[in-house]
RNA sequence: GCGGGAAUAGCUCAGCGGUAGAGCGCCAGCCUUCCAAGCUGGGGGUCGCGGGUUCGAAUCCCGUUUCCCGCUCCA
């Protein structure tokens, strides 16, 4: 298959997002009403094909899990599914972290059309002009003389410029080896530490003159209601910036009917946290040994600031996520049997080749709660929106011990494991068991994501074929998984047919359609179900009448071979579990 | 949030101030023995939405929504 493949970049996206239109797979959400951004529904086709990777990822992870290999202790590997709920706890978010890091305001330039992080702007306040015979002096110079100097908080609220840096110290050390940050400065010494308000004291040159000035964090709620009086990064001008606006990437409502900020409640951003939150549970609930995965698939939502490129980024969307909870020491081992084995699953359902890539991040790009950790992968799809450049489907992270120690902090309740397998042999030889707070490998993938990575791979453009374009799924993850078609609608030709239909419906009907059309040409009927991705027409001519056996039209060569009526239900489950 | 482009039938598009169109698809009938064949007929659009200009707006102007591209953002 793979020689075969159409390279991403030719695919147009506007084509197989018109094909997902027209087939019934996705069609735009509220659509009668003008569509609403960032959200897509799945049409009859669509949801069937999403069922089917969703059965996939349940059947392979959860009920055999990766599929019946051993992990890399040479034992099977343990899982178990939850279903958790939607709305949790709001501490619960405070403890993942989410409410802090889904809560950045920004601040537009709107001349620039620049944006930045507020908290990242550090206002320059000029509080004290250095006489001119001092203004050779050092910084180190100075420093007796600014011990008597007037303190800062005496000087102006509103910055004389700003500098763009995470914090004052970065501030300072960027404008000493670029002073064109701000207009006309010449040269900018440092001169001691950030001191406890986060600011510190710098020693700048314009020309002749020289300033002492505070470089520090500036006063959000002033610039929320005065941002004509604060300048403007780089350009230095005033009156062209945006008051800092909540980014809030969580989705809030209300629990109760009264409404009150006492009753806020967040849309889980994640489904992992209920998984952790479950832990204990679990634990006690199930008989569980370390090492085990916990599994859970549904929906998640985030107020994404730029949804775009169709699916992709919608601000509803489902998850696939499994935790996989180990003692610290083998978490490496896992990590690397995890990465390893979910990249394999996604080839097993048909994204081989050079569209998908498994992508080891570096470390400054790690996640916080990732970064003491083993690592974190991407497995990467080469989307026709991204190529020549992937986008992500999965991230296999090791999360260290982060998400069970935040919640049992912000708990109280204890979440560590007492593992009766380890520790020191006590008289008997039994280990006495060691107590500790597991570390977890998640690999969480993007159900809608992967739809789309599907739809993608298999749209397949053919000029030589009547419909012009085919959809080659796999057999297994195909919505339609096969056609029953009369050659014509005439003799006995549909009664055998239909029969044969019901026949497949009865046995295969769970897995995705199974069609019957008697209308319009043949050529036409096979047409259509290239397009809708149907792997297998079978069709009832004039020999089946004599000989019962019916011809099977292949997808994808095209090619037609004739078997007996008979052997059809095993041709068929045969090829469905590929 | 910003800039640019777009929105007319299920799809692809034409029409650009004077009665809303074509091709394909879809549906029905006829005909048809293997790849969107042919014939006949049919359904389907408040021209994204809301204002304004005009005797008259799909068409011009303003606003708005959605989609696409580029920024920006992305635990």
């Amino acid at each position: 298959m793979a020689e075969r493949e159409t390279p991403a970049a030719t695919k147009s996206m506007d084509d197989i997002m018109a094909l997902c239109k027209r087939r019934g797979f996705i069609y735009q959400a509220s659509e009668i009403y003008g569509g609403i951004n960032g959200f897509w529904d799945y049409g009859p086709l669509g949801a069937q094909l999403k069922k089917n990777l969703r059965d996939a990822w349940w059947n392979d992870v959860v009920m055999v899990p990766c599929g019946g290999r051993r992990g890399p202790t040479g034992e099977p590997v343990r899982m178990v599914p939850v279903d958790s709920c939607i709305i949790q706890h709001p501490r619960v978010w405070e403890a993942s972290g989410h409410v802090e890091g889904f809560n950045d305001p920004m601040v537009d330039d709107r001349e620039t059309k620049a944006r930045y992080r507020a908290d990242h702007l550090m206002g320059v306040f000029v509080v004290w002009e250095v006489p001119k015979h001092d203004a050779q002096k050092t910084g180190a110079e100075l420093m007796s003389a600014l011990a008597t100097l007037v303190e800062p908080q005496s000087s102006s609220p509103y910055p004389e410029f700003m500098v763009v840096a995470p914090h004052a110290a970065e501030a300072l050390s960027s404008l000493a080896a670029d002073p064109k940050q701000i207009p006309r400065l010449k040269r900018a010494q440092p001169i001691n530490a950030v001191r406890g308000d986060g600011a510190a004291l710098a020693l700048l040159h314009f020309g002749e003159r020289a300033f002492v000035a505070r470089v520090g964090p500036v006063d959000l709620a002033l610039l929320g209601r005065e941002p004509e009086r604060f300048p403007a990064p780089v350009t230095g001008k005033k009156g062209v910036l945006t008051p800092p606006r909540a980014f809030n990437l969580m989705f809030k409502t209300y629990v109760g009917a009264t409404a009150t900020e006492d009753d806020v409640a967040y849309l889980r951003p994640e489904t992992a946290q209920g998984i952790f939150t479950n832990f204990k549970n679990v634990v006690d609930t199930m008989r569980v040994k370390m090492p085990f995965g916990i599994a859970q698939m549904g929906k998640a939502f985030r107020n994404e600031v730029t949804p775009r490129n169709f699916t992709f980024r919608s601000r509803e969307f489902e998850q696939m996520e499994i935790e996989f909870f180990c003692h610290p020491s083998e978490a490496r081992a896992w990590y690397g049997f995890w990465r390893d084995w979910r990249m394999q699953w996604w080839e097993s359902v048909g994204l081989k080749g050079e569209n998908l890539v498994l992508r080891e991040h570096a470390t400054d790009e790690l996640a916080h709660y990732a970064r003491e950790g083993a690592g974190t992968s991407d497995i990467e799809y080469r989307f026709p929106f991204t190529a020549p450049g992937y986008g992500e489907l999965e991230g296999v992270a090791h999360r260290t011990d982060f998400d069970l120690r935040r919640h049992q902090e912000y708990s109280g309740v204890k979440l560590d494991y007492f593992d009766a397998e380890r520790g020191e042999r006590g008289p008997s030889g039994q280990p006495r068991g060691e107590r500790y707070l597991p570390h977890v490998i998640e690999p969480s993938a993007g159900l809608d994501r992967g739809v789309l990575a599907l739809l993608c791979e298999a749209f397949t453009p053919d000029p030589a074929r009547a419909s012009g374009v085919f959809l080659r799924f796999r057999p297994r993850m195909a919505p339609i998984k096969a056609a029953v078609y009369p050659l014509v609608n005439r003799e006995a030709m549909p009664e055998v047919a239909a029969r044969l239909h019901a026949d497949l419906v009865g046995r295969f009907g769970r897995d995705g359609f199974i069609e019957f059309d008697a209308k319009q040409t043949i050529g036409k009927r096979y047409a259509r179900m290239d397009e809708a991705g149907c792997p297998f027409c079978f069709t009832v001519d004039g020999q089946s009448l004599q000989d019962m056996t019916v011809t099977v039209r292949d997808r994808d060569t095209q090619q037609q071979e004739r078997i007996g009526l008979d052997a059809v239900p095993a041709f068929l489950a045969d090829r469905l579990a590929r």
